[in-house]
DNA sequence: CCCAAAGCCTGAAGGC
DNA sequence: TGCCTTCAGGCTTTGG
């Protein structure tokens, strides 16, 4: 699953090699993936140079001359892929952008995303953006503001990390990762975390990030950067989707259990 | 063949 | 009653 580090990676890595390009033609082959017709997208994109990508939480917004922005949000299982061919593409293709060059950038696997056209102005007023807090890589996410948002709720922890509204880019596997980091069972309610606790998940949250960032994503079903290759962050997980492992701690069993309606993989024993 | 899984939206239902 | 939070269903496709 595309989360923070792995969509960061894939902005960094399309940005060195379209920022400045020229989008020659752009195709959408499914209309319910925009909020344009699919002859209307390729209209709008076609002819514009590509001025910058600027990232929200899990999305990406291409940004092009003329005010235009193409907001991308790969769900579950989208992957941006780079190519040197020409052809017009295969079905598991929903998005192609055949910048001028001999390389393009598709998108493929889209099934619940989405790649939506606004004013580039506009951006940040429409619903998806709007609703999104902040991003814990930022320097705007501190302890202070962390332990205040702590205190307002009362839902589990796990649920309030994967809250878009709170902190925008955590996911399922970051998130089990940083409970095991802190030490806290997924289970417990935010309300009744000790000082020393949130602390330790702050760092905890900001760590894991970093670790992600550093190696390139996790890929545990289908991640690949644009180039094919798997991340690294894998290697450095401890729980999740690892029931029935051995905790690398105190080789109790890891198990998996439903939180917020999300399969959730802890150690019962380090995580209290 | 059918169900589960993923992230996120919506609307309904439940708690204090 | 109002505010929050949780839950269920829908979207889409793959894989067990
Ligand atoms: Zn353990």
């Amino acid at each position: 699953m595309p989360e923070l580090p792995e969509v960061e990676t894939y902005r960094r890595d399309i940005l060195r090699h379209f920022t400045g390009k020229i989008l020659e033609h752009a195709y959408l082959g499914r209309e319910k993936s925009s909020n344009i017709s699919c002859s209307g997208f390729e209209k709008t994109l076609s002819g514009k140079r590509l001025t910058g990508i600027k990232r929200f939480g899990k999305m990406l917004s291409f940004d092009f001359e003329d005010d235009i922005s193409a907001l991308v949000h790969l769900m579950v299982s989208g992957r941006y892929v780079i190519s040197n061919e020409r052809k017009l593409p295969d079905k598991s293709i929903q998005v192609a952008f055949w910048f001028e060059g001999d390389e393009s950038l598709l998108i493929r696997y889209l099934f619940l995303g989405f790649c939506r056209i606004y004013k580039t102005s506009e951006l940040e007023r429409c619903d998806e953006i709007r609703k999104l807090g902040i991003d814990p890589t930022s320097l705007d996410f501190s302890l202070k503001y962390f332990d205040k948002y702590l205190d307002s709720k009362k839902s589990s922890i796990k649920s309030l990390l994967l809250d878009q509204s709170f902190l925008s880019g955590i996911g399922n596997i970051y998130a089990d990762e940083i409970l095991f980091q802190a030490g806290i069972s997924p289970q417990r309610k935010v309300s009744n975390l000790s000082n020393n606790e949130r602390s330790r998940l702050y760092k905890a949250i900001i760590d894991q990030l970093r670790l992600g960032l550093k190696t390139r994503g996790a890929t545990i079903q289908s991640y690949a950067d644009i180039y094919g290759n798997p991340g690294g962050f894998q290697d450095n997980i401890k729980v999740h989707s690892k029931m029935g492992g051995a905790c690398v701690n105190c080789k109790s069993e890891i198990v998996k259990i439903r939180v917020g309606g999300r399969g959730t993989y802890y150690c019962p024993n380090c995580q209290k």
